[in-house]
RNA sequence: GGAGGCGUGGUCUAGCGGUUUAGGACGUCGGCCUGUCACGCCGAAGAUCGCGGGUUCGAAUCCCGUCGCCCCCGCCA
């Protein structure tokens, strides 16, 4: 029996439970135990004058033993059941007791969930692991993992494993290395996804792939951004877009439905890319709340007011937010939704308070007429008591500072419903973005993405112009899956190469094997990969993945629990012929 | 690479230029307690206020540097 599973059902019997000590409560004459494992707690009782002998060994008990207790179950006195507990309505009286192990005093207390450095939890993850929080978390993505397997074999999915030692890519994040002791010199490098193999694996015919895959990035952490990390991987042969957004929407949806019991409806919204950007400032929309950003330039287009101007006579919008009830914002809160903007890198924030009393209170009401300013108000729907954050200049760029402003303003005004679990497609990207420090093109999603058909007319023209058939699945504003239908033509992907500066020798070197395929009766095929560490943060209500991992990095990479990365033996490194500079 | 925040007994924190002999809670240790369940009551131990330097009559408190951690931008096909 496990400390989760004592019922008024058992009581009478005899039962043994192994576990740790939670509590103890030392009455004098009578000590309670609260003996915990994973599935639960069940109190157990030390009476001496039931069992004189276990008494002063059960003195001796602390947080975190390790015991055995033999006892019997029995019903708790009349007004001493806990209904907090499952285990609540019975009681174990011990009759047998082995301390198994002893534990030092913790350094983290695992009864209770107080908050602790987690630099401290990550060294004693063990003992952070413990805690109800953690157990409950790495439960839940477990079952979401078995969600997950369950709902793909159902839909016919194979689940199949792909390397981890891979070569490396010239394109997107950095790779982690590992050398080769059998070619010295030569290095493999670990997976940033399983991208090339699973459209191999379409190529050979096996049409519906998935694999719950590790994958690994060198660059900076974040909340949201481990070092190796896990995604759904999937892909499918003979399919349109719609055919995989509808497979991992309900995916989702069966997910959700099996682990939480949460109705999450479908079909997701599908928003394009261009929309997203000009509504939200970005291409992860939260749509928990409101507040969206508002192109006014047509109804500002006639005014006195220079900034204005200046920026739709270079091609540029006035945009802005209604910030509900901040009318009454004092020249410091001003002040501070200027200092956001500029962070952000904008030049300043334009604010015009719309007073309760039909005062319009902005250095704007000396450039407008009462006509112009009416129709301003009207054109952003704003009512006495908001305040209008405004912004003018090139539309993307304002647009993805007042995107910065929304969510900001959006937590702190408390618009935010915890509660909601909002999906939403973003679809259409651009096939390409300039990178400035490079000067040249590089793809938004990767180059094994195909551009939408009618646009591929514009490749070699217009290169910046061309959309992807690329998508991103979005849970309340964060990005939680990312796909393509991709590239099958030998000729198509030396287009799309060619346009990102790879030379058709380069490509020939670096993806030969791929390309080739493509000649070998490659299928149409597309896919996409949720993350699982982030669905899982999420849905868990945790602020971040490292609360879904069990040994997760901290930002600056390291393993506190092990202390990895470490330096390694000289002789390690000689078998490698590697020399370590500096 | 850049910006910001934090660092006080084992843990979480209060104090933010003098009222501090650095306060509280949890934990730990000792005593009392036979129906508790965040048990209760009494008592005790436990802190070079991350580290180094400076300003000052006086620094946990202000300044500079440094280390550690977190968050954000860049980066993350």
């Amino acid at each position: 029996m496990t400390c989760g599973d004592a019922r008024a059902e058992h009581i009478g019997s005899t039962v043994v439970l192994n576990g740790w000590v939670h509590r103890r409560r030392d009455l004098g004459g009578l000590i309670f135990i609260d003996l915990r494992d994973r599935y639960g707690m069940t109190q157990v009782v030390f009476n001496p004058q039931e069992k004189p002998e276990l008494f002063a060994q059960a003195e001796k008990l602390r947080s975190e033993f390790v015991i055995s207790v033999t006892g019997l179950v029995r019903e708790r006195p009349e007004g001493a059941h806990n209904a907090n507990i499952a285990t609540g309505d019975v009681e174990v009286a011990v009759n047998e007791l082995e301390i198994l192990n002893t534990c030092k005093t913790p350094p983290i207390q695992v009864a209770d969930n107080s908050s602790v450095d987690e630099s401290l939890r990550l060294k004693f993850r063990f003992l952070d692991l413990r805690r109800s929080r953690m157990q409950e978390n790495l439960i839940l993505r477990h079952k979401m993992a078995k969600a997950t397997r369950d709902f793909l074999d159902k839909e016919g999915f194979l689940e199949i494993e792909t390397p981890m030692l891979v070569s490396a890519t010239p394109e997107g994040a950095r790779d982690f290395l590992v050398p080769s002791r059998l070619s010295p010199g030569k290095f493999y490098a670990l997976p940033q996804s399983p991208q090339i193999f699973k459209q191999i694996l379409m190529v050979s015919g096996f049409d519906k792939y998935f694999q719950i895959a590790r994958c690994f990035r060198d660059e900076d952490l974040r909340a949201d951004r481990q070092p190796e990390f896990t995604q759904i991987d999937m892909e499918m042969s003979f399919v349109s877009r719609d055919d995989v957004l509808g497979v991992s929407e309900r995916l989702m949806q069966y997910v959700f439905k099996t682990v939480m019991n949460i109705d999450i409806p479908v079909p997701f919204h599908r928003m394009s890319w261009e929309e997203s950007m000009n509504r939200f400032g970005n291409d992860k929309p939260d749509t928990r709340f409101g507040m969206e950003i508002i192109d006014v330039t047509e109804h500002v287009k006639n005014t006195e007011f220079q900034a204005f101007n200046d920026a739709i006579g270079s091609g540029g919008a006035v945009r802005g937010i209604v910030l509900p009830g901040c009318a009454g914002y004092s020249r410091k809160q001003l002040d501070e939704l200027t200092e956001f903007a500029k962070k952000a890198g904008a030049k300043g924030i334009l604010s015009a308070a719309l007073k309760e009393d039909g005062e319009f209170k902005s250095v704007l009401s000396k450039y407008l007429s009462p006509e112009q300013i009416a129709e301003l108000k009207t054109a952003f729907g704003a009512k006495d008591g908001d305040l209008l954050a405004i912004m003018a200049g090139e539309a993307m760029f304002i647009s993805a500072i007042l995107g910065k402003l929304r969510l900001e303003m959006g937590k702190r005004l408390n618009l935010i419903d915890k509660g909601k679990f909002n999906f939403l497609y973003v679809v259409d990207f651009p096939m390409y973005k300039y990178n400035e420090e490079e000067k040249r093109l590089e793809t938004e999603h990767h180059p094994f993405t195909s551009p939408k058909p009618e646009d591929m007319h514009l490749l070699e023209t217009e290169p910046l112009k061309v959309k992807a058939d690329a998508y991103d699945m979005v849970l309340n504003g964060n990005e939680v899956a990312s796909g393509s239908i991709r590239i099958h033509s030998r000729d198509l992907q030396k287009r799309v190469f060619n346009a990102i500066g790879i030379s058709d020798e380069e490509a020939e070197e670096k993806f030969g094997f791929l390309l080739n395929t493509f000649e070998y009766g490659a299928p149409p095929h597309g896919g996409i990969a949720p993350g699982l560490d982030r669905i899982a943060a999420i849905a868990a209500g945790e602020e971040t993945i490292r609360d879904v991992i069990a040994f997760p990095k901290n930002t600056g990479g390291d393993c506190l629990m092990t202390g990895a990365p470490i330096a390694v033996e000289s002789d390690q490194l000689k078998i490698l012929k590697l020399k370590v500079e500096g």
